[in-house]
RNA sequence: GGUCCGUUCGUCUAGGGGUUAGGACGCCAGGUUUUCAUCCUGGUAACAGGGGUUCGAUUCCCCUACGGACUG
């Protein structure tokens, strides 16, 4: 990115950012960022680009890590590197990079963005980078005008392949470094065990929720019915095996339930953090992994154009994603007086609280919202 | 107490005088993936114990142990 922007005749400076130390808590998980921030010296150098770097670490903590174990605290299914960054590298970074006299920051996510005049106004629009396979417009769709404004994706035109090309021209030493991935810039971690820092284990049951659970044999129409979750009791299954503490699974989970001996996989359908219990279900297909629509509250839907926000009453089809990578699914986004509501057009397969919902139109990125249970 | 049936990877099971004892699920390890998950590939792992019969027993017979059923 630095020195697409170099050759384009932007006067470019590398600023590094910490965000965590190994030393904090008792994460065991190694993080890398020494090794990146050899390699960040490296290419700063071969571009011959100042060099600064800045501590966000405790900007990290309180705004992201906090926010994780509350989130799994309350049994949600935290999505961390969309606040990482929505509230550092779009926000305190952005600070610091202007303090350092920056006009613009430029980060190597894989979108576009594209700056239009509506009304008088400038608007910028967010839009889906070109390689299909790392996309990763996805995990800004918590930026708001003010932070586009400042941003800069100068690899989004490009596909994963080029860039590699392009580095090993350039005899960058990132050339033929691994892709990074694990929670943003703590690396991989077990994350049972980096919850354990501050979540205790307890034990509890497994309980298997038949197919043909009554629940699921509603036809529900109404989006309010749609979207909410199915709820179950110890009694509308057998108990199948223990867990270590319920909120350490996110529903459509496979591995770490030691559930064995099934002809089909068991997947998590429901967890309940009161009781500390978690409900399975057996089979990839099982009607409890599977909802229409979810909602989400009223000030926790952030639209990235205001301009296209909906009104109470409002219908307009979208496209929708509600994890990484998913493919864009057809969705019919209802505002209502109590919250925004999505509705699919095909069920969706674990629709976990928690996560962002993000809603696409034409590849670009109109906003999006916390699935809110 | 007697009679019958059963006991195979961690689990559910297939098999049957000569097999690399097969599968599924779990688990583990890789791969994919800047979230959580999913997904893909590979791997680990078993004939309850002891005696027979047999060239050869996991398979047939006997005993023991442990389950289950029936029954004085």
């Amino acid at each position: 990115a630095a020195y697409l922007l170099k050759k384009q005749g932007y006067n470019v400076e590398a600023l590094f950012m910490i965000n965590w130390h190994e030393t904090e808590g008792t994460l065991r998980g190694d993080c890398p960022w020494e090794e990146d921030l050899m390699m960040a010296k490296l290419v700063a150098r071969k571009l011959d680009i100042p060099f600064h770097q800045v501590d966000l670490s405790e900007y990290y903590r309180k705004r992201v890590v906090d926010y994780m174990f509350t989130e799994y605290e309350k049994g949600r299914t935290p999505n961390p590197d969309v606040l990482c960054n929505r509230e550092i590298k779009f926000d305190s970074f952005i600070d610091k990079a202007v303090d350092l006299g920056a006009d613009y920051i430029a980060t190597g996510h894989y979108c576009k963005k594209e700056t239009i005049v509506k009304e008088g106004r400038e608007i910028h629009r967010l839009l889906a980078g070109d390689d299909p396979g790392k996309e990763q417009s996805y995990f800004l769709c918590q930026l708001s005008q003010e932070q586009l404004k400042r941003a800069l994706f100068p690899i989004g035109h490009l596909h994963k392949h080029e860039i590699r090309r392009i580095a090993e021209e350039q005899e960058l030493a990132t050339a033929t470094r691994k892709d990074s991935q694990g929670i943003c810039f703590v690396g991989k971690v077990d994350l049972p065990v980096f919850l354990q820092q501050k979540l205790a284990p307890k034990s509890g049951t497994i309980v298997e929720i038949p197919a043909n659970f009554a629940g699921y044999k509603n036809s529900a129409t109404l989006p309010e019915e749609m979207a909410s979750p199915y709820s179950y009791n110890v009694s509308d299954g057998i108990e199948v095996g223990k867990h270590n503490g319920a909120h350490f699974y996110t529903i459509g989970q496979r591995k770490g339930l030691n559930v064995g001996g099934k002809p089909e996989p068991v997947f998590v359908i429901a967890t309940d953090t009161e009781e500390n219990i978690v409900y399975v279900g057996q089979g990839k297909q099982h009607p409890g992994l599977f909802r229409k629509a979810l909602r989400i509250k009223p000030e926790e839907v952030h639209w990235i154009r205001p301009d296209l926000s909906l009104q109470t009453a409002d219908e307009v089809l979208f496209d929708v994603r509600i994890r990484y990578r998913q493919p864009l699914q057809q969705a019919k986004l209802i505002q209502k007086e109590a919250a925004l509501y999505v509705v699919f057009e095909t069920p969706q397969r674990g629709i976990a609280a928690g996560q962002f919902a993000a809603w696409y139109q034409q590849g670009e990125l109109i906003g999006s919202g916390v699935i809110s249970e």
